[in-house]
DNA sequence: CCCTCCAGATGACATTTGTCACCGAAACCG
DNA sequence: CGGTTTCGGTGACAAATGTCATCTGGAGGG
């Protein structure tokens, strides 16, 4: 059973979500190569790829995660939400637990890093398409691994802290008293097993909790 | 004898590296859609490149700068130290000046962006080939706008200081003193007009001085 | 109503960081 | 040879950071 040749009927629609334009179109062309998927649509951010998945209804929709305006697991979540017949599929370069994590709460239904195998791609949309799960293998084992552990204000501080900003920037950015910005990081500190506030960043970032 | 030989007349070959497999495997389709376009080899890594484009001694390489083994970035000096007749394109995610500066340096004729229009790689194929620079518009004017300022004890710091380290064990990681970590870092630091270490690092990051 | 549970705030303290002026040993150069 | 960089180190001080114990004023919740 060669897709390419006999079934021209009926093509796996697809839509594409992805910033890098050059990423975007190979990837579009990878798809068109089969015979068995068409690309009906691209977008390069995750507001346009929503109104696109909503206006074509395609089968599955491939989407980046870290996008302009709303990201992948945004709009996971929001198709989720309108009960969309659509499909996810995210493809991202982060191996990161907090990233898949939240991306199964979103009700997608494929996980993919940008490092596997290009071939890999069509075979996830069939999958996907026919109601299958695709998750990278070496990251369903530690998914569920460990929770996040952050209160909303310590990842709004850590974030800041991240970037260089000094507590008493932090602070006014945050409307909060000094003290209680060091208190915050002083926690998110002990709770990630760090020995100061860059450390810590760094280590929420690696885990996707940002 | 073969028949396509008169169509076919002069493939264009090309070799790309790139480390995320998906990507690779997406920009080898995109090309191989144009007729005028061949890629005869496909790199996940520096050294693999390298091996490549001596092996085959392809029109065009097409490379991404960050990869395992070996940067792009010394591929194309290395190729240049070579007197390799092969012409380089860099392509990569960062428009960071010092990666422009560094390129053009080690003799690269193009530099694009990942977030170009996809149909902008095949024709700056072409246009390498001819003997022309492609470089991406926006960086081209602020290209050689500013050196790097820092020393390399002054890098070999930042880098490490960005990475969460306390100043002693940076000190030892090196085999300085703590007060002379400190001295590079506050020099660094008033070089780039930042006001602490992490600041410094970022700025220095975006800036491709790393 | 009382009790608990927050989010924030304070104050005090030790440690780390950032700054600066200055010292000493190569190395280099005329 | 004397003079000047360059690289690293000291010491001292102010400022920022990290830690803790403790206080406050709600907002629930029974």
């Amino acid at each position: 059973m060669n897709p390419t040749v006999k079934t021209a009927r009926k093509l796996i629609r697809v839509v594409i979500a992805e910033d890098q334009g050059m990423v975007l179109g190979a990837l579009a062309a990878l798809l068109e190569i089969e015979g068995d998927i068409g690309v009906v649509a691209r977008s390069h951010n995750g507001k346009e790829a929503l109104q696109a998945v909503l206006e074509h209804k395609p089968e599955v929709l491939i989407t980046d995660i870290e996008m302009p305006e709303m990201t992948g697991l945004d709009v996971a979540a929001e198709l989720k939400r309108r009960r969309a017949s659509t499909r996810v599929i995210i493809l991202t370069t982060f191996a990161r637990a907090g990233y898949l994590r939240r991306a199964l709460e979103a009700g997608a239904s494929g996980y993919l890093l940008k490092d596997m195998r290009a071939e890999e791609l069509a075979e996830a949309v069939r999958r996907v398409h026919q109601g299958l799960r695709v998750i990278d293998p070496e990251l369903a084992t530690e998914a569920w691994a460990e929770a996040d552990p952050l209160t909303d204000r310590e990842r709004q501080v850590l974030r800041l802290a991240g970037d260089g900003k000094a507590s008493g920037d932090i602070a006014s950015d945050l409307g909060l008293s000094e003290g209680t910005v060091r208190n915050y990081l002083s926690e998110a500190i002990s709770k990630l097993g760090a020995n100061n506030r860059v450390e810590a960043a760094r280590i929420a970032r690696t885990k996707g909790w940002l």
